[in-house]
DNA sequence: CCACATCTGTAGTGAACACTACATATCTGG
DNA sequence: CCAGATATGTAGTGTTCACTACAGATGTGG
C-alpha cells in the first residue's frame, strides 16, 4: 500500500500567510478565496490540511501563541514585577506597530464580536488571552512572595489589568495609533504597578 | 401634493433594538435578517429610513454616543483628574457588566477588523473612541493647568491611557469577566493617574 | 509495472447574504 | 373624493460565501 502523492506546499509557511489575513481581517471579514491566494494553495488542499475555516484559525492560533509564548517566557524573567510590566507594555508597543506584521494583536483583531455559526470565535481568543494572563498572575504571585510587590497587593487582579492594557493598546494599534502614542500608554500603565511594589530599601 | 403614508415604527426604538443587535453580533456578524425582526420591521422600511446597513450602524452609533456623551460629561465633572478617571473606570466597569445591555461597548464590539466593504467601520469606531479621549484629554489639561496634575505628567498620554483601559475592560467584559473582576483593574488603573497627581497639601 | 493512497486543480454546490421591484395601503392638499 | 406622495409586505434579485465532487496527477509498496 502506497503513501499517496506528497504535499506540495509547507504547512507552516502557509499558516504564517493565514494568520496575516486573519489579523488583518478578521475571522468573520477573512474569505476563503482570500486565505487560498494567500497561502498560494487551493481551497481542497485548505480543507485536506485544516479541515475547515475555524480549524485553520485554531492553527493560525497555535502558531501565534507559540511565537508569542518565547517572547512571554522572557518577559516574566524579569527580575521585579515592575519590570515584568515594563517589558511586556513596552514589548506589546512596540510589536503591535511593528510593519511587518499588521497592526495590532491577532487575538484581539480575530474577532470580539461574531456572528451566528462563529460564537465560538471570540471564545477561543479569550482563552488564548487568558493564557497570558495566567502566566503574569503566576509571575505577580512570586513577585508577592519575594516581597517586591506589598503584602496588600492582589497579583490576580494586577495580571488582569496588564492584560487589559494589552488589550486596549492592541485595539489602538489597529485604528491606527504609532508607536510613540502606545510607548506613552505603557509607561503610564506601569506606574500603577510601580504603586503597587514595595518601597526600595 | 400629500405629505404621503405615515410610518408605523418609532424610529428611536427601532434603533435602540438595531443597537443591541450590533453590540452584540459586530457590524459584520449581525445581518439584516437579524436587524429587521428585532426593530420589528420589514427590510424596505429599514432601508427606506437608513439608507443601507452601514447607515443603520451609524444612525445607532449617533443614538449610543449620544447617550454616553450625557454620562462622559458627568464624568468629566468630577473635581480631580484622579476622581475622573475612577468615576469613568468604574462607571465602565459597571456599565459594561449591566444585563441590560450587552456586555462590552458598542465601539469595540461593533467591529475591530472587518472585511472587504466594510474597511470602514473600523474607522468609523474608532473616531468615536477618539471623541472620547479627547474629551478626556481636555479634562486633563485642565487639572494640569490647575495644578491637579504634576507639572511634569503629559495630559494626552493619560487620556489615551484612560481610553485604552476602557477599550480593554470593553473586550473583557463580552468575553466573560464579571464586574467584580473590572472592578479590580480599575481600581489599579486608576492609581497610575494618582501617581501624576500633585501631592495632598 | 501495478494496486493503492493521497494530493491537486477545475469547476462547481446549496445556502446565506445585502438589497430591491412591485403592488398595495395610508396619508395630505386641493 | 381625487391626485400625489410616501410607507409597507411579499417575494424575490444577483452576488458572495464556505465548502466539495470529481478526475487527473504523483507518490509508495509489492
Amino acid at each position: 500500500m502506497g503513501m499517496g502523492r506528497p504535499r506540495e506546499f509547507d504547512a507552516e509557511m502557509a499558516l504564517d500567510q493565514a494568520m496575516e489575513v486573519f489579523w488583518r481581517h478578521g475571522y468573520e471579514g477573512a474569505t476563503i478565496a482570500q486565505l487560498t491566494e494567500a497561502m498560494g494553495i487551493n481551497p481542497p488542499s485548505l480543507y485536506a490540511c485544516f479541515g475547515n475555516k475555524e480549524g485553520l484559525l485554531k492553527a493560525a492560533l497555535d502558531r501565534y501563541t507559540k511565537l508569542r509564548g518565547v517572547w512571554m517566557d522572557e518577559v516574566v524573567a524579569a527580575p521585579t514585577a515592575r519590570a515584568v510590566a515594563e517589558r511586556m507594555l513596552m514589548g506589546i508597543a512596540d510589536k503591535q506597530t511593528d510593519p511587518a506584521n499588521p497592526p495590532g494583536c491577532l487575538l484581539v483583531q480575530g474577532g470580539i464580536a461574531c456572528g451566528t455559526g462563529s460564537e465560538n470565535v471570540p471564545f477561543e481568543l479569550a482563552a488564548r488571552r487568558a493564557q497570558n494572563e495566567d502566566q503574569l498572575r503566576e509571575r505577580f504571585v512570586r513577585a508577592k512572595a519575594e516581597g517586591d510587590l506589598k503584602p496588600t497587593s492582589d497579583p490576580a487582579a494586577l495580571a488582569r489589568y496588564v492584560s487589559a492594557v494589552s488589550v486596549g493598546m492592541g485595539v489602538m494599534a489597529s485604528s491606527g495609533s504609532d508607536r510613540e502614542a502606545l510607548r506613552q500608554v505603557a509607561d503610564v500603565a506601569v506606574q500603577a504597578v510601580e504603586a503597587q511594589s514595595a518601597e526600595k530599601t
